[in-house]
DNA sequence: CAATTGGTCAAATGGTCATTTGAAATATAA
DNA sequence: TTATATTTCAAATGACCATTTGACCAATTG
């Protein structure tokens, strides 16, 4: 027997709110996709918001099902390796298509809804306690809880770069091809670069002198 | 005399597409800010888009007159540091209000219209080429063009996800709060990891072992 | 079989928005 | 002053969208 009504439109729905995100998703484009129309909508789940929870929420148990990235037992800078490469491949990366799940985090990002929250509990909050560990174990024992958060918003902030600055790039550069080595040697480069700034030293004796600067223009 | 309708139509939309960005905001906000009506779109400037077309090329000329983020002949890494500093007071920053081009330039990035285009050349491309320049003097001479390209997005990208993230770091922690002070603390912070990653030496001999990685999942 | 229920459909409704229209007001020129 | 062009206005139009409605179909139940 075919898949029932509801399952396509949230099959659908995950698609078309990961391409376009809640608010220029529209109705329509879900109701064709799953070969139904709008009314289904109203009947199975009230309205475009409450369709929306259902839809996050399917892709988020669908997340909890799938494999995580797997750091094992490395040393803290292997790990931190490992966890680019995971990032950039699943949540920056085109070749490999990004689930639904990250699609929509980046959607979520940029037009932030309700569902925000959900999102990050459920998501977004894990990982970054992930990477946080690692960042923690590179960092001296002395380093503050402002410079963890720091060096974790550095790495992560690389990466999802690749991500949201993309028209710019084309526009700046006409030969950048995203290709799967391309952004295996993007991963390396973060991790060089955010490893270098974890193990050089403090920087505390410069930030007394460096307030005030900036404030010229 | 009062402003022209016309003036006080585009300094109005300067300040709603600022803030709202060309899809999202409507042509009645824009009216009512400027204390006209909605035909007046119209007559002086045909439609929304033409109309969002002149607001950027005034917004441009407007940062033309402005002064500029001045590098003096400073040391490249006090260069890199005064470039950081600049740009995320100014493009980041919230206290000191971002101008209306600024504001204008992220939108763009996260919800490009076609005039992305005009932007990237008159805007981002100069600014950018000042980055480069940097970073091709803080680089070793054998460093290659991808190097340059790379070290130039890790700057930019650590900066801007201050701004893209914020929804998610809120959510995060509860107790980040972007004072001026707090801002120079983030740019020195970007501009320690920069520093670092450049000055660090190159990994060319690890990349053939480590593509292949991440494909575990 | 008849009656109820669950599910689907095309069409209607109502809201928001950009865009147009035609009349009114204001300035400019003759 | 009169005539002409420019500028503003309130209201209409039409597109797009979410949501609702009421009819219709099919399976289930007594």
């Amino acid at each position: 027997m075919r898949k029932s009504t509801r399952t396509r439109l949230i099959e659908a729905a995950l698609e078309v709110f990961g391409e376009r995100g809640y608010h220029h998703a529209t109705i329509q484009q879900i109701v064709r996709r799953a070969g139904t129309n709008v009314a289904a909508i109203n009947y199975h789940f009230g309205d475009k918001a409450q369709f929306y929870g259902e839809v996050v929420s399917h892709a988020l148990n669908l997340d909890r099902d799938a494999e995580h990235v797997d750091l094992g037992d490395e040393p803290p800078d292997e790990q931190l390796r490992t966890f680019v490469f995971w990032f950039l491949h699943h949540v920056v990366g085109m070749h490999k298509p990004s689930s639904s799940l990250e699609k929509i985090h980046i959607q979520e990002m940029v037009n932030p809804s309700p569902i925000l929250d959900t999102l990050v509990d459920a998501f977004i909050r894990p990982n970054h306690m992930k990477l946080r560990a690692i960042v923690a174990a590179l960092l001296p024992d002395d380093a503050t809880e402002q410079d963890v958060r720091h060096h974790c918003f550095s790495v992560i902030g690389q990466c999802l770069h690749y991500k949201f600055a993309r028209p710019v790039m084309d526009r700046l550069y006409d030969d950048i091809e995203f290709t799967e080595d391309y952004v295996d040697a993007l991963a390396e480069h973060v991790t060089h670069v955010s490893l270098a700034g974890m193990r050089a030293v403090p920087r505390q004796q410069l930030m007394a002198t460096r307030s005030g600067r900036a404030r010229q223009s």
